[in-house]
DNA sequence: GGCTTGTACTTGCATCTGCAACAAACCCTA
DNA sequence: TAGGGTTTGTTGCAGATGCAAGTACAAGCC
């Protein structure tokens, strides 16, 4: 008997599909346009920004950031040297395992990012939720929420990770701090 | 009185934002590891061979191939310049307007883009439609359909200019015959 | 201690992409 | 038919990004 492919899309499946894609497609442009005139971020820099400003002081490590951030780890190396160059972010050696790097929130990183975010919002109002009712918004929630769930997960693990590791270096260094003095 | 950005997301559109962006996220990447790795082709490539392949005689000008996949011109005429190295795509001139170029799908492209094509199905399938009844299908639709206006409007245009184009390429070039006969 | 294995980031290299400048061709007008 | 303005595609250049290799360090085992 022949090998049947999978079954074509039909009509509704297609439309589904091409909402999915060109509406993140137009969102996500625009978005990153804007956030970039006006405020001369990336939305990868404006993530990676977001992400430090929301973690225990403002800080992350390297690898933690780049799965939150959905980057390469040579993608967020490159992106934190940049950063670093334009002094919103700092890096900080972990004293527990001189392998672990931490970007740091800067003060100026700070402000940047508090003055990109009614942009951001802005754009995310305009180009998204304007356009949908409250029903809608739950619908996506329920159709696509399930969808990431993976990424969901791999940003949990690395928060473990994050905490375990912070809690172990903060503990090393407080041993440090002590022996020191 | 204080000047008021936007009012932040609540928990529902928060949800509903990065529903959208990871959602999108995972999809997208994965098809096109899965492409790539498996028929050698991006996802860009996919899209202008599949365009091309649903074109009267296969073929499209550059720039209205371009709006259709979502290509600067210049990506376009360097995936172009690729696909035609590869042997996938040939140029041709137009008769009517030696400015247009048209990207005509050769034997090889479309052979491509067939064994490319279910890979591609079993791809958006198993990585969205699987996920979604036929209820959270319609709900796509109907929440970010809207969205995808503007892009569908463009591609609308670029149809006309397209149509339009052919129509008048065709018939120059049959008076051209007409002349030469 | 020294060796092996594994982890965390960085760098070399190649690719993709877009903007701006460019060249060629077309169209309209005088 | 010469000139000005427009359209179409291509190229120069710069930036972003990922994979694979490299470096530095840690952890477990002899």
């Amino acid at each position: 008997m022949a090998v049947q492919g999978p079954r074509p899309l039909d009509e509704r499946e297609m439309a589904a599909w091409h909402a999915l894609i060109r509406s993140h497609n137009r969102v996500i442009r625009r978005l990153e346009a804007e956030l970039e005139a006006e405020r001369g971020l990336s939305l990868p820099a404006y993530e990676v920004l977001a992400h430090l400003s929301e973690a225990p002081e403002q800080r992350l490590r390297m690898s933690a950031l780049a799965v939150h951030a959905v980057l390469s780890p040579s993608g967020l190396t490159r992106l934190v040297d940049k950063l670093a160059r334009e002094g919103l972010v700092r890096r900080d050696r972990c004293g527990a395992d001189a392998r672990v790097i931490y970007a740091v929130l800067t003060p100026e990183g700070l402000e940047r990012l508090e003055s990109a975010y009614p942009v951001h919002l802005r754009g995310v109002r305009e180009h998204l939720l304007d356009h949908l009712s409250e029903q809608q918004c739950d619908a996506l929630v329920d159709a696509l929420g399930g969808l990431s769930g993976i990424g969901q997960a791999d940003c949990a693990a690395a928060n473990e990770v994050e905490v375990a590791a912070a809690a172990e270096c903060d503990a090393a260094e407080a041993a440090l701090a002590d022996t020191t003095a």
